[in-house]
Formats: C-alpha cells, sequence, structure tokens
DNA sequence: CTGTTCGTCAGTGTATACAAGTCGCCCTTG
DNA sequence: CAAGGGCGACTTGTATACACTGACGAACAG
C-alpha cells in the first residue's frame, strides 16, 4: 500500500469525499447515504460516518435534524460573506497584534516573507505565480498567528478553510487576464501596509487595510460571475457554487 | 424509555459528556478513552465516538493527531479572546444589517425584544433577571440573523457556542452585586443603539456599538478573576477555566 | 373520494468481535 | 552505559450483524 496514502480508511474518506464535493461531482443539495457511499470507496460503514463526521465539522456537509448528511449548497451571495468574514478574521488578527503586540521573531519572518513575495515581481507584468502563491498563504498564515493567541491563529484559520474562502483561492494557476496580475502589485502594497501598521502599533489601520486586502478576492470573484461565468468550472473550488 | 430523554444513545452521550466538561468534572487536558467511557456512561463505543466528534466540532475537545480525543483547555486568555471574537462577529452581523439593510420583519421583532426587555426593569435597581437573560439572547438571536445571510447568522452564533462566549453567560442567576445590575442599565441602551444605528444604516456605529457591548461580558469576567475568584467554580460555564 | 391504518423498506443507530497501529518498557548488544 | 530493537499491552480502526425508526404507499373503511 502506497505510503503517501493516509494510513486509515477513515482519513482516505474524507480526502476523496472532500475532492468529489468540491470539484461539483457530489452537488450541493445532494443527500449522502452511508451506505452507496461505503460500496463507492468500497470501505465499510464505519469509517464513512468517520469522515462524513469531519466533513461536517470542515463546514462541506450539513447534518440533517433525524441522521444523515447533505451537502452543503453555496451559492455567489455565500461566496461573498465568507471573503467578508475572513477580511473581519484577519483584520481582528491584524488589530490584535498591533494593539497587544507581535512577537519579534513573527514580525521577523512576516518580513522576511514580505520580501520574498517582491522577489516574485518581473519586469512589466511578469509574475511568478506559483512563488507568489505560496508565499501569499505564508503569509496569511502568520498573520493569523502573529497576536500570540492560539484561539485567533485557529479562528482565522478556519474562516479560510472555505475552498473559495481561502486568502490564494482565486489565485489564478494560469490566468492570463493583465490586470489580475496588476492586482498582485497592489495586494503586495497592502502586505506592506499590514505589517506597517502592525509595527507603529496602528490597529484600527491594521485591521481595515487586511480587510480591503480580502477585498481583492471579493473584486476577483465578481468580475469571474460577471464576466467570465466559464471560469467557475475551471478554477479549483469554484467548481461546487451553484448557480 | 422517557420522551424527555434525547432520542438516541449518542445525542444523550452528547449531553451528558458536554455536562461533565462544563463542570469541570472532566478537566482541561484529560484524554478521554473510547472504552471507559462506554462503560461509565454504559453505552457501547459506538455512540461514545459519535458524542466525541460532534463534541470536538463544537471545540469542546481537540482531536489527537493519531486519534483520541483530549478535553480543550481553557485558561483567562481563551475567555478574553472568544469575547472579543464574539463582539466581532456581532459587530459584523450589525454592520451588514445597516448596510445590506434589515427586513421589516427583523426589525420589528427587534423593537418588540428591546420593548420587552425594558420592562423587565423595575424601580431603583431592580431587575427581573430570568426574563431579562432569556430576552438577551433572544436579541442576540435576532441580531446575528438580521442581516439575512445564513451563513453569517451561523458563524455568529458559533461564536456564541462556547459556554463562556454566551451572551449571557455572566448574566448572574442571583448575583447580588450591586454594580452588575446597574450594567444591565447601560447593556439596554447599548441594543438600543444598535437598532437605531442599524435603522439609521450607520454601519460602522452599528460594528463598534456592538462590539463595545461585548465588552459588557469582558469587564464582568475581569471583575469575577480579579475580585471574587471564587466565583469561577460556581457561575455555570466558569468552571471548566484552567486557573 | 378521502382519511386512516398498517406494513414494508430504506436508512441510520448500536453492539461487538477482531484487526492493526502506537507507545513505552525492557532486554539485549555494542 | 547508551542505543537499538523487539515485545506486549493498550487504544483506536474496521467490518458486520442486528435493532430501531421514520417515511411512503397500499389497502380498506367511512
Amino acid at each position: 500500500m502506497k505510503v503517501s496514502e493516509a494510513a486509515t480508511h477513515g482519513r482516505r474518506a474524507v480526502i476523496e469525499l472532500r475532492e468529489k464535493i468540491v470539484s461539483g461531482e457530489l452537488p450541493g443539495g445532494m443527500r449522502l447515504f452511508e451506505v452507496s457511499l461505503a460500496e463507492t470507496l468500497e470501505i465499510s460503514r464505519t469509517p464513512v460516518r468517520e469522515a462524513l463526521s469531519r466533513l461536517a465539522e470542515e463546514g462541506l456537509l450539513d447534518r440533517l435534524p433525524n441522521g444523515g448528511f447533505v451537502v452543503r449548497r453555496f451559492g455567489y451571495e455565500d461566496v461573498i460573506d465568507s471573503i467578508e468574514l475572513r477580511g473581519v478574521m484577519e483584520g481582528t488578527a491584524a488589530r490584535l497584534a498591533a494593539e497587544r503586540g507581535a512577537s519579534p521573531e513573527g514580525l521577523a519572518r512576516l518580513h522576511e516573507i514580505v520580501e520574498k513575495i517582491d522577489a516574485c515581481f518581473g519586469e512589466g507584468d511578469a509574475v511568478d505565480f506559483d512563488a507568489y502563491s505560496d508565499l501569499n498563504e505564508d503569509f496569511h498564515r502568520e498573520l493569523a498567528g502573529l497576536c500570540g493567541s492560539e484561539m485567533i491563529r485557529r479562528e482565522v484559520e478556519r474562516a479560510s478553510a472555505l475552498p473559495f474562502a481561502s486568502p490564494s483561492a482565486f489565485l489564478p494557476n494560469r490566468m492570463e487576464i493583465a490586470a489580475f496580475r496588476r492586482s498582485l502589485r497592489s495586494a503586495q502594497e497592502q502586505h506592506k501596509a499590514i505589517v506597517n501598521a502592525i509595527v507603529g502599533r496602528e490597529g484600527a489601520r491594521a485591521e481595515f487595510v487586511a480587510r480591503e486586502h480580502a477585498r481583492t478576492a471579493r473584486h476577483n470573484i465578481e468580475y469571474i460571475f460577471n464576466k467570465d461565468p466559464d471560469l467557475l468550472a475551471k478554477i479549483p473550488g469554484l467548481a461546487l457554487i451553484h448557480r
């Protein structure tokens, strides 16, 4: 058996089912039955139950009042709202880091990430997307934990958990649109402003730049919905959106 | 079998275990073993697993990396942080209700609740605690759903889920301290200000009054920790705090 | 034709036996 | 004495049989 596979049937089931939900293969509103899933995945009902329970925790499934699960249905408004919530949570993490003070180590790591992101930009519109995407995630993860509170870190991460709420959800793998690439530069300016505000103990500024930063994602998704809805099925994590 | 009992062993186990955690009988940091819990509750391991899974979802347990659960450990900072987060979330709900507009029905229900709370106050410091407590919960629940977004409602409710994060966590059953009773009046003033701000589409005001409103709870818990720590074991939902 | 009741069945709830993994301890060996 | 390996107990993972419940439909009575 492959080592790369998660050790247990339960973990594997979580991964496979998540993939099927995110890809839209199990569409929103569909009820999931333990027996049929067990047959599909070729395991018994027990690890299936385990997996369903974890996916409910993750927010991809809803529990029915009398037992059973349905795939949660997400619409345009839910995407907007979850981006809004991520902005609010990241804003709170930034504000608390400014108000309560951030550890020198954390700030150093954040500065380092920002510098590395700078290095992703070349002449003109050229951007190293893959590197930017990874570093962007690092930045947001570091920000979440910066104020030193485990509870804040945890809840900020949670707000980024849904596939379309993540900070790099729309950081286009091979997106050719020039406006999107340019938006990365202004996003990086916001990264710097957030760090600067935290260093200067400017809580309100840190909070609201972080919120505005999340608006970039909202702007992108609005563009996609209005101008290029075909992209919906193509961008990972957007295929499950109900139209 | 009694009708009042939750239908399934699993549900009953959730209730009993939650009670034992909140009361401090199962202290923070304690590892929970399926077999021993099954023996204690006189059921098999299956519904115990189900219950543990739900309590992890609720935030009272943490999953261990290689299986198993521990009772989550909460300290003073966690109480402060979770109240902060509830304030942030309720602030967001209030702001969005102001910005996006609230339904007339929702606003009417909110007004009605506010009026009923007014009726809880008598001459001098007299307050009908029980009625206030129920109505206060109604107010916060109504506020959470006021902007019409199911996702916002759900996440605000979630932020109030931990026993010491709930809006009426410290609304003292039989608390004799006059200052606490007086604080209820100013809390009610804040209720009115929040509603007023929402009606007037003043998003920023709604958000920050709601945040300040949550500070009442923080103020109370700071008082308890500093001046009267014996109360910790007595107030429901505070017994699980690690000192 | 409509309402009610009973049966069937699909699906989850529960118990339990067995498998497999993890961790600590002890023994062995260098 | 230290390090490494292996043994064993303890705990969770998995399969499966059976119980229970709720929903739907058919049949019968009013």
